[in-house]
DNA sequence: CGTGAGGATTGGAACGTTCCAATTCCGGGG
DNA sequence: CCCCGGAATTGGAACGTTCCAATCCTCACG
């Protein structure tokens, strides 16, 4: 009968609610819900239960307005369907509760328009940063977005956008990895099966580049997509050309590329080595040779960065390269014949 | 020199900053920026433009505070690593965009207690339906979460929690789908590696079990787990056991199954058939059988029924249970010899 | 027994919106 | 020339917090 609760069951109760039923001021029950020290123990406890036997619920957004912070970040992934990205995430999430904060999640589903319209309704919701795991921005359209809130960005190098942070991994390096494991194994046709046309397929296909110049060997690239389909098409059209080996723009597209070499018969590796790029977790059942980024810590260092922007705007913009390696699996071997 | 313009550089501009650089009331600017047809045509451009050139953003919560209504939901996902709660995912972002809300996502990481920490988190942003992408929470913090905030749980079927709607696969049919798939082909010994000790895990053993007593015959459970090590481990375990065939509770560990039959030599299907269950996309590439779920749907449906309840808190359950079928692949053929 | 120190408590402003009720403005009809 | 109606505009309250400044108590000390 006690009417607060009777009247309360449709609405929220609220702060004021709590601290009728307890029999103090709004102010106080504020207090002793921060737990601050300074109120008497016999008020709080009588706060405390108020608010527990009413499903007091402190509410956010009033809390946000007033305290003009959200604690919230928000993450745009680019595709939620490449585990990669999910791995990344992962990373990303777990550094940030440690920091308390929360993560508002948007996909652009690799589309500049959504992407755009996402993004900004993270900004509308005033997230304290950003963390874009790849994404379609112009650059002019990424600085006006830094201008306006921390921002890193994770997969490749972004720099020349002041106080842009940036987490990539070394492409360049990466695939001359691939390219050098696969010619000290004999291998000479070695073919690469690109990513399509955008940052980070130019930067490994550079890397593949030059280190074939460097072994000395014909390049061979072949048109993919960072998606299976992608690796399916292009290794046909490289064994077709003669390679004995491929290095893949990515994981996902390895993938593809194992299933097409599969659907013509050819053993993996006595006929054709594959190499992937980004080392997901998949892939160790799946026996496949990888440049492996430590995806994860990737999302860790984002997070970290980010934080540390929000504390500190003005920093200079620092952008991290994180170490690449190569997992060797059972998808390369020794050249054939 | 505008004084607006220059002190404004550090704080954002709100919309009293808009309306005092247009020259109208904060509330003629608010009119305008929501488009209402009562504002006279030229106040109107006189307010776009100084929202302009000042680069406003509404705040959102500002505007939720007053409007009691955040335009967004929770979602909560067990695990970010397995491909099938992000393509879950996937389809709950596309549905609730085009009912232009956004998404709030955490994950628990599959322990408990963060999970509930992370939830408790969303309801305290005032989120307006949750959905969980598979949960670890009791009963009782489902039922008290449900009467606080519309939710739809998906992956399984959970009834008896008023106000709770869910959508889930026919698990009990579907693996009997894949083993009645196999026992066409000739299998008798076919096993099946469970999922551990979850509800889904026994719901597609119980499947399995009965199926295979329709079928007249003997069940081999071996214990394994959601995981490509669970897969991994199960898979030796039912092969020493002599088993020809196998069940595989999910595809991530039908993936780590077929790891550990090439270990152990054995050809897929010559020697060992492998089913799995999910149906994450990336199975095609991997030619494996399984039983495959409409993900991206299963996550629409939810997300619809969702916005359902948000409209109206008040209608009853509604449970979906979404159809599962059997997509053959290299991965299960005749049985041996 | 008065005074003051300091702890406990409180009122009220503020955060940036929305939206209702009230006011101003304008031209046309009486 | 006044009044009226409707369109355009405005002030101000409200949303649920936080936090500052002010007040209230209580008790020890002189």
């Amino acid at each position: 009968m006690s009417s607060s609760v009777a009247e309360g069951s449709k609405r929220r109760p609220t702060l004021h609610d709590v601290a009728a039923r307890a029999g103090v001021s709004k102010s106080l029950a504020s207090l002793a819900l921060q737990g601050s020290p300074k109120v008497a123990p016999a008020s709080r406890e009588a706060i405390l239960a108020a608010a527990n036997a009413l499903g007091y619920r402190p509410n956010r957004t009033a809390s946000s307005l007033v305290r003009q912070r959200t604690h919230t970040i928000g993450a745009h992934i680019l595709d939620l369907h490449n585990p990669v990205f999910a791995e990344i995430l992962d990373g990303v999430q777990e550094a940030v509760r440690g920091h308390d904060y929360s993560t508002l999640l948007v996909t652009g589903n690799a589309d500049p328009v959504t992407e755009r319209t996402e993004i900004t309704r993270l900004l509308e919701s005033r997230v304290e940063g950003l963390v874009l795991i790849a994404h379609r921005l112009s650059d002019e359209d990424l600085a006006a977005i830094a201008r306006e809130v921390p921002t890193v960005v994770v997969t490749w190098r972004t720099d020349g956008i002041p106080g842009l942070d940036s987490v990539a991994g070394d492409d360049l390096a990466g695939a001359r990895l691939a390219v050098d494991h696969l010619a000290s194994l004999g291998h000479s046709r070695i073919a690469h099966v690109s990513g399509g046309d955008n940052r980070i397929a130019r930067e490994r296909r550079a890397g593949y580049e030059r280190a074939m110049a460097d072994q000395g060997l014909d390049p061979l690239v072949v048109e993919g997509a960072f998606t299976e389909r992608g690796g399916y098409a292009g290794a046909e059209a490289a064994v077709d050309a003669g390679a004995t080996a491929l290095v893949v723009a990515n994981d996902l597209a390895a993938i593809g590329a194992l299933a097409a070499l599969r659907a013509r018969g050819l053993s993996v590796p006595g006929d054709v080595s594959v190499v992937g790029y980004d080392g997901m977790r998949l892939l160790d059942s799946l026996d496949l040779t990888t440049v492996a980024q430590p995806l994860a810590d990737m999302g860790r260092v984002a997070a970290d960065l980010l934080m540390e922007r929000i504390e500190n705007p003005e920093k200079p913009s620092t952008h991290r390269l994180v170490e690449t390696r190569l997992v060797p699996r059972g998808s390369s071997g020794p050249a054939p014949e």
